[in-house]
DNA sequence: AGTGCGACCCGAACGC
DNA sequence: TGCGTTCGGGTCGCAC
């Protein structure tokens, strides 16, 4: 699934392949994608050029000069750069075609995706980006902000570390591997984290989020990184999916269990409940 | 305010 | 084999 590996791999593979192309035309085929105006969608893009690709948490973000398109790939969503006379996927919801003659065509065998125009001015008006958290390498990210935006919570530190306000860009993957790397139990309660092990939340998910963008992220289940990009994190991962192996550090079986409706993996030996 | 949970989707995995 | 059922996963919105 995206997360912020998977999106700054994606991000940095189009931007190679997309920078300055110049949009000729959008066919919109799944509509509920987009959650601007669909008129503005159609005759906005238009004429506008690809000036640059951001991102923020797990948003990608063109950059079209006086506006940003917000695309976020939620579970499935992929990208694909192909010929425009190339026959149309099943899958392929929104196709933005350059005048070169190729497209930017947007998959999402979900269709959870999202996509949304807006001015450039408006951008933190965007409710989900005002709200975002710090991102795993972020240097303000530390471990006295972690304490104080968790120490009341009465929600296990799985559920926190999927909060996007709190950290921005983990998801279900390497929550797990964070808190596998950090030694602590995903249900241990926010209130119940100390300081010390805020910081090594910290340490971890910055380790864990800079191996796997070097890796250009993982490959699990359906997901897939746009244009044929295999990401190779999934052999690294120590637990996430590893449900009756072998613990890379103690030899114990990992576990599944489910916390906040989200499977999660731990090894009950190294993450103890009550650890400190 | 904080928390919990269903809805959104549909291919894959599972159960019989 | 074939069919019906359940699951998963990020985020939002609603209920408590």
């Amino acid at each position: 699934m995206p997360e912020i590996a998977e999106v700054e791999t994606v991000r940095n593979t189009l931007k190679r392949m997309i920078l300055n192309k110049k949009i000729k035309e959008v066919n919109i085929i799944y509509s509920k994608m987009i959650e601007s105006d669909i008129d503005d969608f159609k005759n906005i893009l238009p004429g506008k050029t690809i000036m640059d690709i951001k991102r923020i948490g797990k948003w990608l973000i063109f950059d079209l000069g006086k506006y940003y398109l917000l695309s976020h790939l939620r579970m499935e969503g992929k990208y694909f750069v192909k010929k425009h006379d190339e026959e149309i996927n099943k899958h392929e919801h929104v196709i933005i075609t350059f005048t070169d003659n190729t497209d930017l065509r947007y998959h999402d065998t979900r269709k959870f995706g999202r996509m949304n125009l807006i001015k450039k001015e408006d951008l933190y008006k965007v409710e989900a980006i005002k709200k975002q958290g710090l991102e795993p390498t972020d240097k303000n990210l530390t471990a006295n902000y972690l304490y104080e935006k968790i120490h009341k919570k009465n929600l296990p530190i799985k559920t926190i570390l999927l909060d996007q306000t709190i950290i921005s860009g983990l998801g279900n993957i390497y929550a797990d591997e964070v808190l596998f790397s950090s030694k602590i139990n995903p249900l241990k309660k926010g209130k119940d984290i100390t300081l010390n092990e805020c910081e090594n939340i910290k340490v971890s998910s910055k380790k864990v989020i800079e191996e796997a963008i070097k890796c250009g992220g993982t490959t699990i289940r359906s997901y897939t990184s746009s244009l044929g990009v295999t990401g190779r994190f999934q052999q690294y991962l120590n637990v996430h999916k590893k449900e009756g192996e072998k613990c890379k550090n103690c030899g114990n079986i990992i576990k599944k269990i489910k916390v906040g409706g989200r499977s999660t993996y731990y090894c009950p030996n190294c993450q103890k409940e009550d650890m400190e």
